[in-house]
Order: structure tokens, then sequence, then C-alpha cells
DNA sequence: TCCTGCCCAATTGTCCAACAATCCAACGAT
DNA sequence: ATCGTTGGATTGTTGGACAATTGGGCAGGA
């Protein structure tokens, strides 16, 4: 006979185990306060250092916010912290442009059909502020990567589908940053993205889910094609930005 | 004027943030050893006590690996300890099952496509155990789910694309544990579901991608059709299972 | 009334010096 | 060759201490 593998876990694991387990189950609502740390380390019966390196596991991972000085707060993982992760995650796995590309064309066309069928009023009032601001840098040859960035993520978000847009933001992260590279060799870039990204918005406008998602789906194969005319090799991985740090999460 | 927030941040947060650094930027490869804890507390001049600290944020991210009474040693962060999370995070939104459903069957198709083009010999063979061991499953009357969220991974590793490998597990996790819930219902799921891995089984060993995608396509409103046959509420929310968990990550 | 400065209690951040538990490799005994 | 044993290295855990930060209360002054 055999046995199976028995899991030793140190405590700091059981710790923080313990403590997920309690918000899961709802016995610890987001926003509830957890006892300070010298409670705590008296409830376990364990010493107050091996709470804290528990504590820090849910602290990252969103569990858990602190501040100095301040007790502890319940709160849940938002998506929001997940997507830098998993593009650094990628990016490390040196993934390429046209592993990236198969992904977006289908997400992205999605993300705006989807965005087309339930946009309210609100939400077209601020795709074109996104827009609006995008022409204008694009006029003052500012950089505009980031403001790209944003508007695929506002019409993601605008879809309502919240695992399409959490599908699809690891991949924009490091999608969209990988065309900075050509914009060099490409000036019309800017210009074709930003009438690109009207295109998008009127056909949202007019709730036409099919239009929103042609359109969408042309300025990604218009994307891929930048990046064969530019003479890069799409099989090359993609780099890293610091784009996708500036992902913050709201404390919601 | 104003001044900007500036972050205090910790010792330990930086700790966690410097030896990320180093990771990043190669200077620490995955596999090297690090210093003992004693070894790090002198270096970067503070005590051992925040080096655990910090040390633990990055073995949560998996960027470090450690075994009591074992040194430290650096490791990339596989996209196989985010999934979990991933799904983790969606299930607290309480996304739906019409959320999951409209990613999954443009995700899941055009694996499927991607594995017909690129699989290999044994790809084919790996594919073939696993419907071979669900058919057996589904003969027996016992349950199949677990093996059936594998076969979808599977055929999402021989697409040979990362990126819809990582994208598409988060959902898959999710999805087909939602499928759990009708199998009461529709005693003949089990059959259906196992006829269909083998159709597409045989289109990737023929290497024809649209089969593939079609039969990958045909099974996703399978499920869906499913699900509505049995009376339950797509646009309820969909339940964390226990499925998502077991996925623990290889050394590599 | 409102602002200011101050003190105080609570809480987290960091430190120090140990000891226990675990792993590994080497050695030796049967 | 297999099995105890030993010792060194490393992590796991403990106790107690102090500094830094926060928030609130409270008195004094404009």
């Amino acid at each position: 006979m055999t046995f199976t593998k028995l899991d030793i876990l140190p405590a700091y694991k059981l710790v923080s185990r313990t403590i997920e387990q309690h918000i899961l189950e709802g016995r610890l609502q987001p926003g509830d306060r957890l006892p300070s740390e010298p409670d705590l380390a008296a409830q376990f019966g364990i010493n107050r250092a091996t709470v804290r390196e528990g504590i820090r596991q849910l602290e990252q991972e969103g569990f858990l916010q602190r501040a100095a000085g301040r007790r502890l707060f319940v709160s849940l993982p938002g998506y929001n912290d997940l997507a830098p992760r998993a593009s650094r995650a990628l990016a490390l796995q040196q993934v390429s442009f046209r592993e990236l590309w198969d992904v977006a064309v289908l997400l992205e066309p999605q993300a705006a059909r989807q965005a087309a069928q339930a946009a309210t009023d609100d939400d077209i009032a601020a795709l074109e502020e996104s827009v609006v601001t995008t022409e204008k840098a694009v006029d003052n040859h500012e950089p505009f990567i980031k403001l790209d960035i944003e508007f695929h993520a506002l019409v993601a978000r605008i879809s309502r589908n919240r695992v399409l847009e959490l599908s699809r933001e690891p991949v924009g992260l490091l999608f969209f940053p990988a065309m900075e590279s050509l914009v060099p060799h490409l000036p019309q870039a800017g210009r074709r993205n930003v009438i690109g990204h009207r295109k998008i918005l009127e056909a949202i406008r007019r709730h036409d889910a099919d239009e929103a998602a042609l359109w969408m789906n042309k300025q990604m194969i218009d994307f891929r094609r930048g990046y064969e005319l530019a003479g890069l090799d799409m099989d090359a991985p993609v780099a890293w930005t610091e784009h996708a740090r500036s992902g913050e999460a709201p404390a919601q």
C-alpha cells in the first residue's frame, strides 16, 4: 500500500488560509475591520510575527488592505490587481506578438459588439471624451499609446461583460504597448489609430453591433499590417513596458 | 501650489520590489538560489523578520519558491498560479453563466483551431488518452467534470499559444464546473460531451483546423442548450467550486 | 465658532536575540 | 547495500522591546 503525500503547512500559511476561508464564506464582509495584530496572535495562539507573515499573503492578493497605524480591513480582490501580474507572466514567458494578436483579434471585436448593445448615454459621453483627448494628443505629436490602452479598456468595460473585460486586459496591456515600437517607422500610425477609434465610437453610438465589431476588427488587422510593414518580426517576444504597471486598484 | 501624495513604502515592500526588479532584469535567473535570510538581512541592512515579510509577497506571486530547511530559489511565475485567482475573483464578482459563455464560445474554438495546426504525434496521443479515460468514466457513471476541464486545457496547451492558454483557463475553471449542476437534469450530458471530445480529437488528428473549430463550437452551443433545457437561469451568478483550486504549480 | 497645537491611546513597523524544526549530506555500523 | 546517526546550514517560531504613524480628544487663542 502507499501513502499520499501529506502536506505540513507552516503556521503562517494556516493563518492566511484560515482568514481567507472566513472571507470566502462571508463571515468576514468587505469593509469589516480585523482585530489588531496582537489580538489575532492571541486568538490563534501564535506569535505576532507569524501572524504578520500570514497577513502579507492576503494583503498582496487583495483580500486585506492596510495602512500604517490603522487597522486591517477586508476587501474583495478585484481583477484590477490581477491583470498586470498576468501581463508580466506572459512577458516573462516571452510570448510573441503573433500569439497576442491571435487572441486580441478575437476579444476586441467582441467587446465592441457587446459595448454597442449595452452602451448608455454616459458610456458614449465617456468614449467621446477619450477619443477627443486622443485626437488632440495625436495632433500635437504627443504619445498616445496610454490613451489607446484606455480606449480599449473603456470599450470592454462598457460591454458589461466582466469576464471579457478580465480576459482581454492582460492582452491589451502587452499588445498596445507593442505598437509603440513601430510609431517611428510609421508616422501615420497615430492618425489611422484615432480615425479607427472614431468609427468604433460612432457605431457604438448608433448601437450598431455588427458595425462596431467590424471596425474594431479592421483596427486589429491594421495593427498587424503596420507591424509587418515596419519590418518587425511577429514571432519575436514582445517587450515588457511600464505601461502595465500603471493599473492601480481602486479600494472598492 | 499643491503637492502630489508621496508614497512612503515600508521596508518589507522595498525588499520585495528590489528582489523583483533583479529577477525582471535578469540579474537573478530562474533556478538561482538566493542568499540565506540572515545574509539578505545583512546585505539590506535590515532585520531578518522584515526580510521574511518581504519574501512572503514574492513567494506567493511565484517569483520565489522555498521549502522549510532549504534555501530560497528563483522561479518564474507561471500562469498556473494566476488562473485560480482570476477564477475566484470572477466568482466573487458574481459573474453570470452568460458572460462566461460569451467568452468561452470565442476562445475554445480558436484553441481547437490552432491545436489542429500545431499538434504533434505526442500531443494527439495525450488527447487520445484523455478521451479514453473520459469515456470510461462516463460509462461507469463516475464524475467526469474534472476530466472535461483537463481535455479543454490540453487542447489549449497543444495550440502552442500561451496567451490563448492563459486567457481561457480562468474561464474554463468556472465554465465547465457550472455544467456540473445540470448533470442530474440531463442524464445524456456526459455521453454527448464525450462524443464531442472524440469528434474534436479526430479533427485535430487530421490537422483539419476548420473542422476542429467547428466541433468545438458545436460543443459550446450544446452546453448552452443544455443549460437552457435544464431550466437554469443563464443570468444567475455561477457558483464557486473547489475544482478551480486544484491547479497546483509545477516547479518548472 | 473655528482653527491651532498638544497630548494620549491604539496600531502598525522594525528590531534584537534566541530556540525549535527541518533538510541535506556525510559518515559509520550492521 | 541498507540503515541509524551525527552535524551543519537554513528556515520556522517565539518573546519582548521600541519607534513611527494615526486618529481623536481637549484646551487655548483668534
